[in-house]
DNA sequence: GAGCATATTCTATATATGTCGAACATGTCA
DNA sequence: TGACATGTTCGACATATATAGAATATGCTC
């Protein structure tokens, strides 16, 4: 029994949304230069991939394929203008974030905060000076919960 | 021009390894019932996916497949007992934890720890709680450095 | 030794992702 | 107006992942 042409959708619009690799690098020169085209973020992506790391940029196409499927799967949003296209971003960076770190809390640290703090401190080298830097923050939030 | 088979297995074994959703499903498992059959981790994979979400397991080819691959990845051992094979980790579980964080790190801040934690407390909501019971740890940690 | 239970191997499909070339469209400027 | 620069669309291929049925092997029990 194969499914109809909607409940494909239905799927679709359900499926779990991630962000790979790629599209981190993507987003995140969207959010820096937003709205633009396709090719002022793969000409921006070719530059910060040489400098970073000295590797390689990727084609025009490469680019512009992962733009269309990343808004397909509404991490960004399309605007014609004339022939044109400008890319907008639909989740923002905070949102994204938050996601990530979620997905990463749940994955490792069974979606609790205070076990992967102890890890940090176990296992991370905290250094003295975050060490400090967190415990003004906390007290800081602290306060302000007050 | 294609690559030499050499060349590919280099690559294979050079591309980045990271733990797909399914993957850490079954390697928390395997860190749990370690040395085990694909069997034991298939019906141990079914009990926990239905008491915790209510969600179907995974026939047995399915897990079978994956751990094979995981074993090519390098996230497991395969020990071979007459004709039945034994799975164990090949990777600790802290090991993972690391990688996952660091991966989510470098991701969405930068690779920096701080700005993590800022996130944390402004975006996360930590509880007072949590906020104590992470100012106790930091503080213990600097006690542990001095 | 025949058959059952269990395990392994092989094969196959669908979807996602990474990658890109080629063809086609169009606004601009000499 | 015709060439060029810039963009968009399409299609294609390789690999990874998720999924699982079918065929095969084999140890054990009666």
């Amino acid at each position: 029994m194969s499914d109809s042409v909607e409940e494909q959708k239905i799927r679709k619009n359900e499926r779990k949304i991630e962000m790979t690799e790629v599209e981190w690098e993507i987003m995140r020169i969207i959010w820096d230069i937003e709205p633009c085209s396709a090719g002022a973020v793969q000409e921006e992506l070719a530059r910060r991939r040489m400098s970073s790391e000295g590797i390689s940029g990727k084609a025009y196409s490469t680019v512009k394929t992962t733009m269309d499927r990343m808004a397909e799967k509404g991490f960004l949003q399309i605007e014609k203008v004339r022939n044109l296209q400008l890319f907008k971003s639909c989740i923002s960076e905070v949102d994204a974030k938050q996601r990530e770190f979620r997905k990463m809390l749940k994955r490792a640290f069974n979606g609790a905060l205070t076990p992967m703090m102890q890890f940090l401190i176990e296992h991370e080298g905290i250094s003295t000076d975050e060490a400090s830097q967190l415990r003004e923050l906390v007290r800081k939030s602290e306060e302000k919960a007050k």
